[in-house]
DNA sequence: CAGGCCCCCC
DNA sequence: TTTAGAGGGGGCCTGA
């Protein structure tokens, strides 16, 4: 049995990278790693699927071939390649090496034709089958009775394998060909290749009757009695040729083929193992290593072909848990014997000193130094020497997330004291959006990961100088030690206090929207003649533009998916009854699942609270986030919505809820950065800002200013903070691109120093590769120097956008600390217990709101020098609507 | 369990 | 040819 798998490389490799980019995968080096990714584990599971015996990649060669010669566009075209693929291409070869496939190429030919040729070569060389893996149906020509075409799955179906039955029945490859034959659409229409335009597919069917090809078609054209496609004929006729001749698969290119080198051999799991770790693919490198490492050994056989030692060894490693022959940095014991001997008891160690701590589970670690560690179960330990070593010990510790550690210390009624150095923290500071697990930073900082705890334990000695330096050099000292450091104590407190909850109010409430959904579900399953799920946008998109056919040009999501989201369904509001009745449920079934039936689950039946987490190390921007649940979203906006606040309640009766929140925070903001003199002189007279901007653009009174300039002004205002584009601003807006473009730049007219500001902040990002805010938090922006334009944009908009929302974030981090401080310092009841990005809500004990009123006042508007005036609004109330 | 989609907040 | 196109988050549902 011979069979044989031809992969077109480069259409693998885009498929993969599409598939993938969602995710957005970059490694520790900051490579885009997709493409490789993708197209290694699409390679891998193929092999192990189709279980082949011969393998081939076909890959163009850098060199033109005839086609770029005949076509420039078409080279052009080519060229054009994502940036992700282009930086992957070395690695995806290296790879295929590795694992010892043939890759076939052919000077001056494509991979369409390499594989067109060695399929055609393969079934004469009789081997059983060959499965062409390629997205492309041109293939379709090329299939017959041992030669078919291996088609990936959409939308959830499986994998297919296409003879010569199932091409006929997809394609009607005969039919087909002969009516592109005629529209001479060769390609895709990306690739700008031209045929005949004009003539549709319906007016080709005809013709293909009358002709049999298009060059008989050209030389008979006068027998075409239409006199209009008679003239597109012959004006495009010889270009439609040209087409057919760029776009048929060549069946003899001079490729070199050889059956023993098709042969698919054992990997080199060495340098694959190598390459997957460069590359940081663990679970890649995972799934390998499951595969081989299987009980049975015939499963072991990831290949065919694989020779007998492989199959042996595979057996014979199944205590090392290792598939490969040499060893590797995973191969590495846990402990290894000088280790273990190292490793001593707890009362070995002095009470004094620097230690590393570091908690899996109920394993504590403890480290002094990178060669002497002490690793036990919490219950196995000595808790007060623990306790000394920690808390009264006032040498350096080193940890990984403070917060965690802290929580699990009280456990054990443990307070750490003296210098702590959280790298967790320390390395969001140096680079935020990379991931801050432990193993991520220590691959990171020192390109490997801990194959256990105490080797985790052991090496913080390596990372903390180096993060230390990096922070140190990065100027960002400042913010690690007064202001991310003291936050964590702060969001201890918040999440421990957690908020009261009035869950019989919730769950009223919840009945009454129940009701309603429930009926407006019978009404829209009605209207749609069927009972489907409203909530799948999947069987929603189904049901609207398939069933109901509400739009004749279907909205699509960013992968072809029919899309429904809200603003979409918005704009179609009037074609159906149906359609207001889906965005009235969603509303519903959004405050009925995210909130009111889900809050009474999440109170803590110890404290009769609702705790939610406060995660320190994850937004890019150096904002806080919130969840489980997420306090920082709850509605406000509706009416509807809003009434989930009344359910947030003070402690008891002797509290009040005081919220605090910073007015225009992000605006003030960019103003004082940009020291723009207009707008400081408006927040200065305490204008409404927006009212304000509507007068400076439109020229007029501000007086004068109606309720929709001030909207549209209002909307530019949030624009140029995000980073404004015409089109965004027109699709908020509802109005032409061209007037959203004439308001921008109207708007860059009358305030000349935001947009000088703007160029600045891009300009800065595009020389540093950074953006930072007023107190130096920095955002890397890899892509601020891509050729690729949306990319690109992207960045600029994050170079515009993230001094704004960092800074603000820096500056309610310090009012927090500040907040709390002095609570603590006075002795207070009352304690601090939701932060929502500008707002800080209090549970204020009645006899303490003077006290409380001046300390969060003085603490928000004295967090950062701005050279503005910065305004805050308190309320209070039984809860957290009425607070507002 | 990840990814897609959606919707809530600032 | 037909997408997305303002920043930052989190949660729910589906389907592999």
């Amino acid at each position: 049995m011979k069979k044989l798998v031809l992969l077109d490389g480069m259409a693998i490799v885009y498929r993969a990278y599409y598939a993938l980019n969602g995710s957005g995968r970059v490694n520790s080096k900051g490579m885009n790693t997709s493409a490789v990714l993708g197209f290694t584990t699409t390679m891998y599971d193929l092999i192990k699927k189709l279980q082949p015996t011969h393998f081939a990649v076909a890959f163009d060669l850098p060199k033109p071939t005839f086609r770029h010669e005949m076509f420039p566009e078409y080279k052009a075209n080519r060229e054009a390649m994502p940036e992700a693929i282009q930086v992957g291409l070395p690695y995806i070869r290296q790879i295929i090496t590795a694992f010892n496939i043939p890759m076939l190429t052919c000077e001056g030919y494509e991979a369409d034709d390499v594989i067109g040729t060695a399929s055609y070569w393969a079934e004469k060389q009789g081997f059983d089958e060959v499965l062409m893996v390629t997205p492309d149906k041109d293939f379709g020509q090329l299939v017959t009775d041992h030669v078919h075409i291996y088609r990936f799955g959409r939308m959830g179906k499986p994998d297919q394998i296409m003879g010569v039955e199932e091409v006929k029945e997809k394609f009607d490859v005969k039919r087909c060909e002969q009516v592109k034959d005629l529209l001479g659409l060769w390609g895709d229409a990306s690739d700008n290749i031209p045929g005949i335009p004009g003539v549709g597919e319906k007016t080709a069917k005809k013709l293909i009757d009358q002709f049999d090809s298009i060059e008989n078609m050209v030389a008979h054209s006068d027998e075409i009695k239409n006199d209009k496609i008679r003239n597109l004929v012959e004006q495009y006729g010889e270009q439609a040729i040209f087409s057919k001749q760029l776009a048929t698969i060549v069946l003899d290119a001079p490729v070199e083929l050889d059956e023993q080198a098709l042969l698919l051999q054992t990997p080199d799991y060495a340098a694959v193992q190598a390459l997957f770790s460069e590359l940081e693919f663990k679970n890649l490198s995972k799934k390998l290593f499951t595969d081989l490492s299987v009980s049975d050994p015939s499963q072991a056989m990831l290949f065919a072909n694989a020779k007998p030692q492989a199959k042996a060894k595979a057996v014979a490693k199944e205590e090392a848990p290792s598939l490969f022959d040499q060893p590797t940095l995973f191969d590495q014991p846990v402990v290894d014997e000088t280790r273990a001997s190292e490793i001593k008891r707890l009362e070995d160690f002095a009470v004094s000193g620097d230690v590393a701590v570091y908690f899996q589970g109920p394993r504590v670690v403890l480290s002094f130094n990178a060669d002497e560690v002490y690793s036990a179960l919490v219950g196995d330990m000595d808790i007060a020497k623990l306790r000394s070593l920690l808390q009264e010990n006032k040498g350096l510790k080193l940890c990984h997330d403070l917060k965690a550690l802290k929580y699990m210390l009280r456990e054990l009624d443990i307070e750490i004291s003296g210098e702590v150095f959280d790298i967790q923290l320390a390395h969001y500071l140096v680079d935020a959006e990379a991931r801050h697990t432990f193993d991520s930073i220590s691959m990171a900082v020192l390109g490997r990961e801990p194959a256990d705890a105490e080797e985790a334990a052991a090496s913080m000695w390596e990372i903390y100088p180096q993060l230390a330096a990096q922070l140190s050099s990065m100027g960002l000292t400042h913010l690690y030690t007064d202001v991310e450091l003291p936050l964590v104590d702060v969001l201890i407190s918040m999440e421990e206090e957690g908020v009261r909850i009035d869950v019989d109010a919730l769950k009223e409430y919840s009945m009454r929207l129940t009701v309603e959904r429930d009926a407006l579900e019978k009404q829209i399953c009605d209207l749609a003649g069927g009972s489907f799920n409203i909530s799948s946008p999947k069987q929603l998109g189904e049901v609207l533009y398939e069933k109901l056919k509400v739009t004749d040009k279907p909205p699509r999501t960013a992968t072809k998916q029919y899309s429904t989201a809200e603003d979409v369904l918005v704009k179609l509001k009037d074609k159906h009854p149906i359609i207001p009745m889906i965005l009235e449920y969603r509303s519903i079934n959004k405050l009925i699942g995210t909130y009111l039936d889900s809050f009474p689950k999440l109170i803590n039946p110890n404290t009769n609270r609702l705790h939610t987490v406060y995660n320190q190390a994850v937004t890019a921007t150096g904002r806080l986030s919130s969840s489980s649940p997420n306090l920082q979203n709850i509605p406000i906006r509706t009416e509807r919505g809003r009434e989930i606040r009344r359910a947030f309640v003070a402690r008891n009766e002797d509290y009040v809820l005081l919220a605090a929140d910073y007015s225009q925070i992000e605006l003030r903001i960019i103003a004082s950065l940009a020291n723009d003199r207009h707008m400081i002189e408006a927040f200065t007279n305490h204008y409404d800002i927006h009212a304000a901007t509507a007068a400076k653009i439109y020229k007029m009174p501000i007086e004068e200013v109606s309720k929709d300039l001030r909207r549209n002004a209002k909307s530019v205002n949030f624009g140029i903070v995000y980073g404004i584009s015409a089109f965004g601003l027109s699709e908020q807006l509802g109005i032409s691109r061209a007037e959203a473009k004439q308001l921008i730049e109207e708007y860059f007219t009358q305030y000349p120093d935001i947009k000088n500001y703007i160029d600045t902040n891009v300009a800065f990002a595009h020389e540093t590769g950074y953006a930072k805010t007023l107190l130096g938090r920095r955002r890397y922006l890899t892509d601020i120097n891509s050729r690729n334009a949306s990319a690109r944009s992207f960045a600029e908009r994050n170079a515009v956008n993230m001094p704004i929302q960092g800074t603000s974030a820096d500056m309610i981090k310090i009012a927090m600390i500040k907040v709390y401080q002095e609570f603590k310092r006075q002795g207070l009841r009352s304690r601090m217990i939701l932060q929502v990005h500008d707002e800080l809500v209090i549970d204020c004990h009645r006899d303490e709101e003077s006290q409380v009123r001046a300390i969060v006042e003085e603490s928000m508007l004295t967090a950062l020098p701005l050279s503005i005036p910065i305004e805050i609004g308190i309320d209070v109330g039984d809860n957290w609507l009425d607070a507002h």
